[in-house]
DNA sequence: CCTCTTAAACTTTTT
DNA sequence: GTTTAAGAGG
């Protein structure tokens, strides 16, 4: 019964075998990490009796939280509720605080704020300390907030500590403690937390509470994480508090891929984990299975310039394939037609699918560029990245509505919303209710709830303005807890007046708002169903919410319906691959960035992001650089990348002017570069660009596609829907104690394709099967609401 | 109190 | 070049 741990080499499959202490598993790119994690997990439960219940598995992304779920389930399939202990360090925990809300000042109705809800707090607590918002930004404050809370040290441990003091006068904001007190205290009051509180809270539940500690600690006997060289002080500290003897810990990562210390994240915790935990062992993945030789050669070769990282030796044994392309282009946009050349070309001549190929940058700006070259060549292609669709602004208002009918204290959320739609309450009505709250150290809500008790000084108008709004928020919290999400979800779209309000804007925009909207909607009843069907009823408003808020990214389903180009930052693309990967923009300034040049930790971050790039490929990796390129609507000279020149030269196929306007130190000769290289007269060749060979542009017609909306979003479903779906007419009717189903019996579920009847439990409308599907792993059905119909 | 015009700031990377 | 903020006029 062991027989898929022949699919392992000989280094994974002692990582998987070892289970008696800690163990750290360094991962190298294209290693199988994802599949050692999930072999592990699967050994642990069949093998050593493990309860999935008490294994803790946590993940950085979403992604890589539902892959790893989902490859166990497909493995062994278990009921949705068991796999509890797996998911992001934000929802786990989340999950966790919400239990235990009470010890910690908070109620288990709290809401999430995102860095821009952060942001705007922030800005109002600068005005209401009479400080210089142009000194005070917000970015630069929650930053330093931010990084306080990764260090977990408390607003008055911060205030207390005179280093702390000094640094912040240094920098020229000495208020910055006074900011970070009011900011956890108001937190507090309005019952609401950012990203980083999860992890403190969490920290202080589990510290200040052995009895918790305990608990939780008999409750995960195994504990996993995935990325651990993304990590935090916070998070590393927060396993140690829920590890115990004989520290059944096991991390995976790898210290050459670490490229988030921008937020927290310490290399640190990867290179001392073996001094952490004494008895650790050390595992390392070092065949790659994903590129080509040279690609594996020339990251290597790269890499070997950090001082910082645990040694290892990655290889391939795939085939030797071709060096890294390097292309220089004139210009931006020439660099922009070369790379969509090339791709249609090899698209043409090669029949490589379009979903073969990814373009990654540095920053997202640079996008524009190659969609518009691509766009031309009626290339498809799909941009990851900008702006996500919950981050969408009419989607915004709607969750803001959301997060008042559960938390109506939630401060942020009442102000994006107290005057949308326009309902006469305006900045000076705001203000005054700000400070009224700010004086009596109450929520925003608790003013407007009862003004006369907080002497509001407003005219009657306004107060009965004030009134129809807080009638409005009143009923939502009054069915927030009674009707599902899904309910009270179109309800408040209609009786908040949003939906009104966007009706009547018959733009273009107007109606993909109204799509959007619809779309949430959909989404939200989609939620329910499932929960339905799995038999699980927590599908309220708050469940919803607390799904939703920490879901940010690029998770919307990709509908595959035509193969596409991929466009994204190279910090998205860790972790994905693709055959033929195009790293663009590699100058200096860019890539490294202008910010990292100084210090040598951060370009050694930069030199990983590089790395991560380089690795992502498959067969092919062609580099690129424009010698100019438009900045803040400007033209600049540029100088190819310092990066270049750490990959040793054998791997690589140089441009003819190689190395021309290459600096030998950048800081020095930046300025006189540019001239050499300008002057030697590469010129535009508007006709064939050099490197990328067979550059000529298709024959194809060009059909102009229509741009996708920034990103793609699923095809809207029908929007009426019935609000309650019962089973209905497809279910054969017969035997009403099983729904006509019986063990063996094979059905097709609208969600979740096909499958196997495996287990029936109960009758009647309480009959729950167990089904087995060929594409979505096991699944528990309350026969009552899942929708499907009988095949055999 | 709302809306339109103009100005500045902005680009790392994200749970 | 783009987006978002502030100020003026209605």
């Amino acid at each position: 019964m062991t027989d898929y741990l022949d699919e392992l080499n000989e280094s994974q499959r002692a990582a998987v075998l070892y289970n008696d202490g800690p163990s750290l598993v360094i991962a190298g790119a294209g290693s199988g990490k994802t599949r050692v994690l999930t072999y592990k997990i699967k050994y642990l439960i069949q093998e050593l009796g493990y309860d999935a219940r008490s294994i803790l598995a946590l993940t950085f992304t979403n992604k890589a939280a539902k892959e790893i779920i989902e490859r166990v389930n497909s493995e062994i399939g278990l009921p949705w509720s068991d796999y509890i202990g797996m998911g992001t360090f934000h929802s786990v925990f989340l999950r966790i605080l919400r239990q235990h809300a009470d010890l910690i000042g908070f109620t288990s109705n709290l809401t999430i704020y995102d860095s821009g809800d952060s942001k705007n707090f922030i800005k109002s607590l600068v005005k209401e300390l009479n400080l210089d918002e142009r000194v005070y930004k917000p970015g630069l404050i929650l930053s330093r907030i931010s990084n306080a809370k990764n260090h977990l040290v408390s607003p008055q441990a911060y205030a207390a500590n005179g280093e702390f003091y000094r640094l912040d006068i240094e920098a020229k904001v000495p208020a910055m403690r006074d900011i970070y007190i009011r900011y956890c205290e108001r937190c507090k009051q309005g019952n609401v937390m950012d990203f980083d509180d999860i992890l403190v809270y969490i920290y202080k539940l589990l510290n200040n509470h052995p009895e918790i500690r305990e608990k939780y600690a008999n409750k995960f006997k195994y504990v996993f994480v995935d990325e651990y060289q993304d990590t935090n002080e916070a998070q590393s500290r927060i396993l140690s508090l829920l590890v115990k003897e004989p520290w059944r810990i096991c991390v995976v990562g790898d210290d050459a891929q670490s490229i988030y210390s921008f937020r927290g994240a310490t290399i640190d915790n990867i290179l001392n984990f073996t001094k952490s935990y004494p008895r650790a062992r050390l595992f390392k993945l070092e065949q790659n299975y994903r590129s080509t030789q040279l690609i594996v050669k020339a990251a290597n070769s790269l890499i070997e310039k950090n001082r910082e990282q645990i040694k290892k030796e990655v290889f391939s044994e795939n085939q030797e394939g071709e060096p890294i392309s390097v292309t220089s282009a004139y210009s931006d946009v020439e660099e922009g037609e070369i790379v969509a050349n090339k791709i249609t070309s090899m698209h043409v001549k090669d029949g490589c699918p379009y979903s073969d190929f990814a373009i990654l940058y540095r920053t997202n700006a640079q996008s524009r560029i190659f969609e518009e070259a691509l766009r031309k060549r009626a290339v498809p292609y799909r941009i990851y990245g900008g702006l996500s669709f919950y981050q969408r602004k009419e989607i915004k208002d709607v969750i803001a509505y959301f997060r008042l009918a559960v938390n109506p204290h939630d401060g942020e959320a009442l102000k994006r919303v107290i005057n949308y739609p326009a309902r006469g309450i305006g900045d000076t009505t705001l203000n005054k209710i700000n400070m009224a709250a700010a004086d009596a150290g109450v929520s925003l809500w608790t003013v407007i709830s009862s003004p006369l008790d907080y002497g509001l000084n407003i005219n009657k108008g306004t107060h009965t303005k004030l009134q129809a709004f807080r009638d409005i928020v009143s009923g939502f919290i009054g069915k927030a807890d009674s009707v599902s999400a899904y309910e009270i979800g179109k309800e408040i779209v209609s009786a908040s007046g949003i939906m009104a309000d966007i009706i009547q804007d018959t733009s273009p925009e107007g109606m993909s708002r109204r799509e959007n909207i619809d779309e949430l909607v959909n989404g939200m009843y989609d939620f329910c169903e499932i929960r339905r069907e799995e038999g699980n009823d927590r599908m309220f408003l708050t469940d919803y919410l607390s799904e939703v808020a920490l879901l940010t990214d690029q998770d919307g389903e990709k509908d595959d319906s035509v193969p596409k180009v991929t466009l994204m930052t190279i910090h998205s693309a860790k972790g994905l691959e693709f055959r033929n990967v195009f790293i663009v923009g590699m100058e200096e300034n860019l890539f490294p960035g202008p910010m990292s040049s100084d210090s040598p930790r951060a370009l050694e971050e930069e030199r990983r992001l590089f790395y991560v790039a380089i690795t992502r490929a498959e067969e092919n990796c062609f580099i690129s650089y424009a010698k100019n390129r438009y900045k803040y609507g400007k033209q600049e000279f540029c100088n190819p990348s310092r990066f270049l020149k750490d990959i040793n030269p054998s791997f690589l196929k140089l441009p003819k002017d190689a190395m021309v306007g290459m600096p030998r130190r950048t800081d020095e000769h930046a300025p006189r570069n540019y001239e050499r290289g300008y002057g030697h007269g590469e010129t535009y060749r508007s006709s064939g660009p050099s490197m990328f060979d067979g550059g000529e542009m298709p024959q194809e017609p060009v059909r102009f596609v229509k741009p996708v909306p920034t990103r793609n979003l699923k095809r809207i479903v029908p929007v009426a829907r019935p609000s309650s779906v019962s089973s209905g007419s497809n279910i054969p009717q017969g035997g009403a104690a099983t729904h006509g189903v019986s063990v063996g019996r094979m059905i097709e579920h609208e969600r979740f394709g096909i499958g196997e009847v495996v287990r029936l439990e109960g009758t009647g409308d309480n009959c729950k099967a167990t089904v087995r599907f060929e594409n979505a792993g096991e699944k528990q059905l309350l026969l009552k609401f899942a929708r499907f119909k009988i095949i055999g």
